[in-house]
DNA sequence: ATGGTAGTCGAACTA
């Protein structure tokens, strides 16, 4: 089973580059993130020529979640635990081939000085809660997405730089880790221990071409589900098109 | 080169 993450940056915009990427890679369910539409205008019957179900939740502009999928999607749950129906759209999950999926867009936080880190760091509590409340690390589960945050070192291309600033504070990196202690994996790390793999990479100063990019996209896997990872990895291809995300696809493979 | 680029929406905001 074929899970992957992708921060599409506008599905209108990137409507044949993900349709293209689909068909080469044929994940069994992909999570988008920055969809940037209303569910109207979400391209959902040329997903479902390809074979998939959708389950969305757009609103205009920003933000924006969906979780495609080859086979039936059940119990879809939109937004964490409490949130009432003017939030941002910001998490989906849905029931999948007897996985359940969690699909989040991590609040990007501006700058560690703005009130909207502090909201970054609440929303980060809240996605735990969601989880305590409504999920179980027994289960097979995946969480996957746009966290906005470097773990490690390895994670973005001038840690000292970076350090103790937006993406690569410590604050929300314990934010995150304190999600992962729910008990999830990154399932890349379970496969790469090599620094200057990326999955975002900033459009200005050429940063794809010279790697200076943030390892920000991840799939977690609950500890019921990890015995069955095969691999995990990031997809570049998609990063040199000509109008690329300045995102790209996290890709795992588990065991059906 | 004295910020850079991209998307949304149609000026300014987000990333």
């Amino acid at each position: 089973m074929r899970i992957a993450s992708w921060n599409i940056n506008s599905i209108r915009v990137r409507e044949d580059l993900l349709l293209d990427w689909v068909r080469r890679v044929e994940p069994d369910v992909l999570c988008l993130q920055e969809t940037k539409v209303v569910d109207d205008e979400f391209p959902t019957d040329e997903l479902m020529r390809l074979g998939y179900a959708v389950a969305m939740s757009g609103q205009p502009s920003y933000n924006g979640v969906a979780i495609l999928a080859k086979r039936p999607i059940s119990a879809i749950r939109i937004g964490l635990a409490g949130e009432g129906p003017t939030a941002e759209r910001r998490a989906i999950a849905a029931t999948v081939g007897g996985v359940r999926v969690l699909n989040v867009y991590v609040p990007n936080g501006k700058s560690i000085e703005s009130p909207s880190f502090v909201e970054k760091l609440r929303w980060l509590e809240r996605l735990r809660l969601t989880l305590d409340t409504l999920e179980s690390a027994d289960t097979p589960l995946v969480l996957c997405g746009d966290f906005n945050i470097c773990r490690d070192d390895r994670d973005v291309y001038a840690p000292d730089l970076y350090r103790g600033q937006l993406h690569f504070h410590p604050d929300e990196q314990r934010a995150l880790n304190r999600v992962l202690d729910f008990g999830l994996v990154d399932t890349f790390r379970e496969r790469h221990a090599e620094g200057a793999r990326y999955s975002f990479w900033d459009y200005r100063a050429a940063a794809f071409r010279r790697n200076e990019g943030m390892r920000i996209d991840y799939v977690f896997a609950s500890r019921a589900l990890l015995p069955r990872l095969k691999d995990c990895d990031i997809d570049n291809e998609p990063r040199h098109a000509d109008k690329p995300s300045d995102h790209t696809p996290v890709v795992a493979d588990f065991t059906d």
